[in-house]
DNA sequence: CCCCGGATGAGACTGAGTATCAGGCAAGCC
DNA sequence: GGCTTGCCTGATACTCAGTCTCATCCGGGG
C-alpha cells in the first residue's frame, strides 16, 4: 500500500468521508520530500491546477495531526511544518535544516531521562517534545550519505 | 542585584543604549511570574499607564532572547511564550501548564543521547530543543510543594 | 435514487509579528 | 553644562498564517 493510500485509509478509518480534496491532499502530502507547510500545498495543488480553499487545507492538516499521520514542527527560524509521521509510537523528529527531511527518532532512554526531571523537580509532567535539526547524509554529500542510504534502502 | 537591573546590565554589557522603555520592560519582564507573552505585557505596561509602543516590546523581547536573558516557547497550544532564563549554560525549561512558571533543566545526559542519536542517522546535529509541560508542585497543591519548595527557598 | 450531515471554497476577519519613518534622546565629547 | 550623532522610539501601515462564516455541494448509507 502507498503512501498516498494509507493516508487515504487512515481518514477512513476515522470515520471521515473520502472526498477528491482530501485524496488531493493525501497525494500532495505523500509526495513531500521533506517538511511542507499549508501553503507549500496550496502551491502546489495551484501548480495542478487543482481547485482547493485554503481552509480546506487548514482542516485536513489539522485532522491528520490528530490521527498522527502528520505532526507540526515548530522551525528554530519561527515558521511552522509538517511532516509525514509514523502513527504508532510515540516519537521524535530529526530534520535536516536545509532539505527538510525527516527521520522518526524513537524515544528510547529519553522516557527515563523526563521521568527523573520530572521527579527531581516535583513536576507531574504531562508531555514533552525533542526537536534535533542538523544536516543530512544526502545534504552532507559525504560518503556517509551513501552509507546510511543504503542501510535505509535508498533515498526517499 | 536584582532580576531588574540584572536585565538592564545585560543590554549595557552587550552595548545597548539604556532607555525608559528598556528599564520599564526589564521591570516588568522581572515581575513576571510565569510564562509571558508580548502582548501580556503591553498589558502590563498599560495598566501602568506608561506608554510604549508595541513594536518597542517585540523588539526588546528580540534582544532579550539573543542575549539569552530570556527564551521563547512553543507553548502546546500552538500559541508562544517568553520565560526567564540563566544566560549561562544551555539548558531547557520544564514549564507549568497550569501556571506557567518554569524551571530551568540542566542539559544532562541529553547532550549524550542527542549526540548519538545524530550518529546513527548520519546527521551532523546543530541544534536541538526540549520542552517539557506538566503541573508544578504549587499548582498540583500537595506536600510535595512545600517540600520542593523549601528545597529552593520559597515561592519566586 | 434520495437524502442529509459532513465537507467545501470564497472571502471576511483576527491577531501576531514586521517594516517604515519622522522625531527623540542617550551618551560620549568638548 | 551644551553639541552632535546615531541608536532608539512610537505611530501606523502592512503582511501573513490561521480561523470563522455561510451558502452550496456531495459522499455514501438506506
Ligand atoms: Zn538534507
Ligand atoms: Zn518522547
Ligand atoms: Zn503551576
Ligand atoms: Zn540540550
Amino acid at each position: 500500500m502507498d503512501q498516498t493510500t494509507r493516508i487515504v485509509r487512515a481518514f477512513e478509518d476515522a470515520g471521515y468521508q473520502t472526498t477528491p480534496s482530501r485524496r488531493l491532499l493525501a497525494e500532495l502530502v505523500a509526495g513531500s520530500r521533506g517538511h511542507f507547510s499549508a501553503a507549500d500545498l496550496l502551491d502546489r495543488a495551484r501548480q495542478r491546477r487543482a481547485k482547493v480553499g485554503r481552509a480546506t487545507i487548514f482542516r485536513a492538516l489539522e485532522l491528520l495531526t490528530s490521527l498522527h499521520v502528520v505532526e507540526r514542527l515548530d522551525l528554530p527560524n519561527r515558521s511552522h511544518a509538517y511532516v509525514m509521521c509514523d502513527p504508532d509510537e510515540h516519537h521524535h523528529h530529526l530534520v535536516c535544516s536545509r532539505c527538510g527531511r525527516s527521520v522518526d527518532v524513537a524515544d528510547g532512554e529519553l522516557a527515563r531521562l523526563v521521568d527523573e526531571i520530572g521527579r527531581r523537580n516535583g513536576y507531574r509532567i504531562e508531555t514533552h517534545r525533542l526537536e534535533l535539526f542538523g544536516i543530512c547524509p544526502l545534504c552532507a554529500g559525504t560518503g556517509a550519505a551513501a552509507a546510511v542510504a543504503a542501510d535505509r534502502g535508498g533515498p526517499a
